[in-house]
DNA sequence: GCGGCGCCGGTGACAAAGTCACAGACGCCC
DNA sequence: GGGCGTCTGTGACTTTGTCACCGGCGCCGC
């Protein structure tokens, strides 16, 4: 029967803890301290030095980076089970953030304070890999970015995001400017490009909103070639 | 005196090694092994699995993209001292490489085993931050590049990369195809802007280089706003 | 109810960047 | 010297980004 104190319901989460013997589990719950935080607020930005490690539990921080001129980019999501990077590199290395974190929802989170995450990492290989992997997939993902700002159109861009962000109605609720931030553009050019999709039938716009009108026209113009 | 097992001169480069206990570096001594490698050669790849972590002693490899279409991008460089992260990351988090690694110089490294890697960062807090650090600046890299990519206009970067990549006599050796790829862009891209360069007194063309002219005048380019 | 104000989307004109096709120049090797 | 591959130049065109400005909508306070 598991300890109520050694296992809380969020180390769930996180298996490779689970590894760990039950007096250490014990030792790191007590020093971890469980977040809440509502939708939209900035968890970090360039500027504010970390003091924690952070699980996060339940919900989504959007990371993105802004241009001086005010144009953005959405870099990567994390939620649900992984780690936070950002903080994570800030925290080992020094270095000051160089992008800016938001909650897209409410967020639970656990905090666990820099020794203790030291502790963690010389103890448990299965920790290790968890914050190992998560790194990867973050330099996975920038890479990615990388590669779709570099080489690909954008509206094979624009038919990939709103494909992916459609409810199982088809309806996408984001206005043109978030889509842009999105894929690192201008306003102006999402706003062309929808207007061309509803042109050819393939999306219905609304304020705010948009309707997949057909979705395998879309595809085929995610898919298309250069 | 310093054991000559334990203490090879590789070791001064990566300081925190030196932490460890004489006993524990005599044992990676002897499980490491140094290779050699020719300038131009590919080390990693998409598709191809790495089998030891990797110490950079000497010389530079430089990682980059390609797209289906052909065009490519610099992302990042490893020089000595340094850890060469996407193998790292392939080691450990079982991915296949997304980029390709070259080496531009004849390189020495330091090839660890698995084994033996996993031995270090469990034991040595200093080889854990060794690691972390290396990765946290790759992630900074990646996102600089993003950055560049998505807000920056080329005559900007090109100016950059031209007088970075300049020499003590102001030349530079590289094609406009080599420029290009640095950039992410089209060479032709490249041509135009050098030839306006030229026509502006900035820089002197040849074929396979060129010679910076009025570095002041591209000091303003390269740090001129949007 | 009405007047602002701020966000949202639309548009035209233009500038910058990327694509395509092709041509000439240079270096090198046989 | 001829042939070949790489390097560079260029024109025409498309796509993307910028700028300036518009009207519409919703919301809030009065």
């Amino acid at each position: 029967m598991p300890d109520p104190v050694a296992d809380p319901d969020w180390m769930a989460l996180f298996p490779p803890l689970q590894d760990l013997p039950a007096d250490e589990r014990r030792r790191l719950c007590e020093a971890a301290q469980a977040i809440t935080l509502p939708a939209g607020k900035t968890v970090f930005a360039p500027g504010r030095p970390p003091e924690h490690f952070m699980l996060l539990v339940e919900g989504v921080v959007r990371v993105q980076q802004t241009a001086p001129g005010g144009r953005e980019i959405v870099l990567y999501r994390v939620t649900g089970g992984e780690t936070c990077i950002m903080t994570t590199a800030c925290l080992l290395s020094h270095e000051a953030y160089a992008a800016e974190g938001v909650t897209e929802t409410e967020v639970k989170a656990i905090a666990i304070p820099k020794s203790a995450f030291d502790e963690l990492i010389g103890r448990s290989p299965g920790f290790r890999r968890l914050v190992f992997s998560d790194y990867s997939n973050r330099i996975a993902d920038l890479m990615h970015v990388v590669e779709e700002v570099a080489f690909e159109r954008i509206d094979k861009r624009l038919a990939q995001k709103i494909l992916a962000r459609a409810d199982v109605e088809g309806e996408v609720a984001a206005t043109h400017q978030a889509l842009a931030v999105e894929l690192g553009t201008a306003r102006e050019v999402v706003s062309r490009h929808l207007k061309e999709f509803q042109r050819r039938g393939l999306v219905e716009l609304e304020r705010g909103r948009l309707r997949l009108a057909d979705r395998a026209g879309l595809q085929a113009v995610a898919e298309s070639e250069g």
